[in-house]
DNA sequence: GCTATAAATGAAAGCGCTTACATTTTAAAT
DNA sequence: ATTTAAAATGTAAGCGCTTTCATTTATAGC
C-alpha cells in the first residue's frame, strides 16, 4: 500500500503538499496539484484513514446505538442514518444495547473509545444522568426517541402521546366504548407516553380508564398473545384493543384467531409504529405511523450540521405521528 | 483523556511496560503490573484505539457487508456476527451494498480503507474475479451465502439446492402435481440453486418442468403478488406455489386473498428462509429454515480462528436446510 | 529593477501507541 | 562471592498522517 511519502516523492513535492491536495483546505497551485493527483493515481494511493484519524483527531465515523440489530424498526433507522452519512463520506459504526443499562453503557463507551466524532443513540435503559454526563464530557451526540428537557435540542423524537391519543381516538370515533390497552414496558419512556395519550383520549371522551383493561407487555409479539389472554380473564367485555406497538398487535391478532374471535368484526385491533409487516398481516393492521426513516435521517443531519459543519440543514426535532387506517379496525357492532 | 504516557509516569515505569500490561503478551512482574493497573484505574485510562491500530497495524474491527440494513434476514445475520465478535472484544463495522455491483464494491473498498482486519461479506453482485482478487491482495475475508470453488473454505453457505428440493418434494408428497414456482432474480446464485433443487425434485417425481409455471421475481414482497397474477395468466391450473423466499410467499398469500382464493385449501404456499414473520402470517407459512444466525456466528468464528488466532474453533462451511411445515400447505384436493 | 506583500511550499513536530533491541535486574549455579 | 543465563524493564524508532511555523516563490506597485 502506497503511503503519502511515496506520493510526495513521485510528485517531487513535500508531504505537506500532498496532504493539502487531499484535504484541499489550503491553496495549492494548480500545477502542483495536478502533479500530485497524477502521482496518486499512478500509485493507486489510498489514504490510511487510521493515520488520518490519529493525526487529525477526527475519525469521520459516527457511532450508532440501537436496541437490536434486527427488527424492522431499527433496520429502517440504521438504513436512514447510513444512507445519509455515507453521502458525506462519513462512516457508521453500529452497536446494540439490548435495552439493558449495562450493555447500553458498554456500547456507548465502546463507541467513544473508537473515537467516533459523534453518537446517535436510541438509548432506553441508561439514565438521564448518564446522558447528561456525556454532554459534560464533551461528547457530541443526539438522542432518538427520548426526551430530556435539559438537552432537548439533542432529542429527535416522535410525539408519542399524540400517537397514543390518535389510536384511541380513532376507535372511540368508531363507536367503541370498552377499550383494552396493551402497553409497552412501563419503564420505557415511549411506553409511558403512548399510554398517557390513550388515557387522555379516554378522558376527552368521558370514558373512565380501567386498570383491568390495561396490560403491560414487553413490546414482543408473544406478549400480545399473553396480553389478550390476560385481558379476557380480567375484563371480558371489551370490543377493541390498542397495542403500543405492531408486534404486540400481531400477537393479539394471531391469538384472537386461535380463540375463534374474528378480527375486526368481533375485535378491532390497532398497533403503533407502522412497521413494514403491518400491511402484510391479515387483516392489514390499522396503526400509527412512526416516521423512523425520516427521523434517522434527521439525526444524521443534526450530526452533519453540528459536528461536520455542514450548513444549510434545517433541523426539526419533534415529529408528528399519523393514523394509518387499514382493515383491522371497524365500527363497533 | 489520559494517555499511556501519563500512566507510565504515575506508575513510575516506561511506556513499554504499560503497553505490555495492556496487551499482556510479554512477561511483566506482578509487582509492576499492579502498580500500572493501579495507575490506570486512578486515571480512568482508556487506550486510544486509533493509536493502537496505527502502531500495531490491527484495527480489531471486522467489516460486514449486507445487502440491506433492514430486513429480518440481514438483521439476524448482523446480530449473530456482532454478538460473537463482541465477546472477543472485536468491533463490527456494517455497510450495505444494496445488491448493486458498484455499491458493493465501494462498500468493500471502504471497509478495507478503514483497515478492518477481516471482512464478512454477503456479496451478491460483485464478480467472482473481484472476490478472488481480494484474496490475492491479501485481504482476509469470508463469504456468506456464496460459493466460489477456488476459495471454498471461505464460503459459509446453505445447501440452497437441497432447500429448493425439500420445499418442492414436500408439496409433491402432499399429492400436488401442478406446481408453480416463483424464483428470485436469476442472476443471484442462491436463486439459481433453489430453482435447481425445485427442478430436481420435479424430475425425481417424473413431473415435467414447465416454463409457464415459473416466474422470476425479485425477492420482494410485491413480486409475489405480481408473480401470482402472471402465473394465473399463463398457467391457471396449478394447485400450489413454491416461492424462493418468504417475502414473496407473503405477497402471494396476500394477493390470493384479494383474488378470493383460499390458502391453503385452494392453493398451498411454501416459502424459503423462515424469517421470523413467517410464523406471524395467516395462515402460518410452511417454509425452509435458513439457519442464518448460526451461519453468521460461524462466519465470525472463522474470522476469530483465521485472523485472531483463536484455536479450538470448529468451522463448518455447509449448512443443511430443514423443512418447517406449518399451515400454508396441505394435501392436494 | 526593487521592495512589500501575498501565495505557495517545505521542514519538522507531533498524534498515542507498539515493538525490536539494548540494558538492567534477578535468580540460579558454582 | 562470582559468573552466567534468564527475566524484566527501558530506549527509541517508527506507524502514516496533519498542521504550525518558517521559508521560498510569485505578484504587484512604484
Amino acid at each position: 500500500m502506497a503511503t503519502i511519502y511515496q506520493v510526495s516523492e513521485l510528485a517531487g513535492v513535500s508531504l505537506a503538499t500532498v496532504s493539502r491536495v487531499m484535504n484541499n483546505n489550503t491553496k495549492v497551485s494548480d500545477k502542483t496539484k495536478q502533479k500530485v493527483l497524477k502521482a496518486m493515481a499512478e500509485l493507486g494511493y489510498q489514504p490510511n484513514s487510521i493515520a488520518q484519524s490519529l493525526a487529525s483527531n477526527r475519525s469521520n465515523s459516527v457511532g450508532v446505538l440501537v436496541s437490536e440489530l434486527h427488527g424492522p424498526f431499527f433496520g429502517d433507522m440504521m438504513s436512514a442514518i447510513e444512507d445519509t452519512l455515507r453521502l458525506e463520506g462519513k462512516h457508521t459504526i453500529i452497536t446494540s444495547g439490548h435495552s439493558d443499562e449495562e450493555r447500553e453503557r458498554a456500547s456507548i463507551e465502546f463507541l467513544i473509545g473508537r473515537k467516533c466524532d459523534a453518537l446517535i443513540l436510541h438509548a432506553e435503559a441508561v439514565t438521564d444522568e448518564y446522558l447528561l454526563e456525556l454532554e459534560v464530557r464533551g461528547i457530541e451526540f443526539v438522542l432518538i426517541n427520548r426526551y430530556i428537557q435539559q438537552i432537548e435540542n439533542r432529542c429527535i423524537r416522535l410525539d408519542n402521546k399524540q400517537g397514543g391519543y390518535l389510536a384511541t381516538q380513532h376507535l372511540i370515533k368508531l363507536g367503541h366504548q370498552k377499550l383494552a390497552y396493551i402497553s409497552g414496558p412501563k419503564w420505557k419512556q415511549d411506553a409511558q407516553e403512548r399510554l398517557q395519550g390513550h388515557k387522555q383520549a379516554l378522558a376527552d371522551a368521558k370514558i373512565e380508564f380501567d386498570d383491568a383493561l390495561c396490560f403491560e407487555g414487553d413490546y414482543q409479539q408473544s406478549s400480545g398473545a399473553k396480553g389478550l389472554d390476560w385481558l379476557y380473564e380480567h375484563a371480558p367485555q371489551f370490543t377493541c384493543v390498542v397495542c403500543a406497538n405492531d408486534e404486540m398487535a400481531s400477537g393479539v391478532m394471531t391469538r384472537a384467531r386461535q380463540l375463534g374471535i374474528d378480527v375486526p368484526s368481533e375485535l378491532s385491533v390497532v398497533g403503533f409504529d407502522n412497521i413494514i409487516y403491518a400491511s402484510y398481516l391479515y387483516p392489514t393492521l390499522t396503526t400509527i405511523d412512526y416516521p423512523i426513516y425520516e427521523m434517522g435521517k434527521m439525526a444524521a443531519k443534526y450530526i452533519l450540521k453540528q459536528v461536520y459543519e455542514k450548513k444549510n440543514l434545517d433541523i426539526k426535532s419533534v415529529f408528528v405521528p399519523k393514523l394509518e387506517v387499514r382493515d383491522s379496525s371497524i365500527e363497533c357492532a
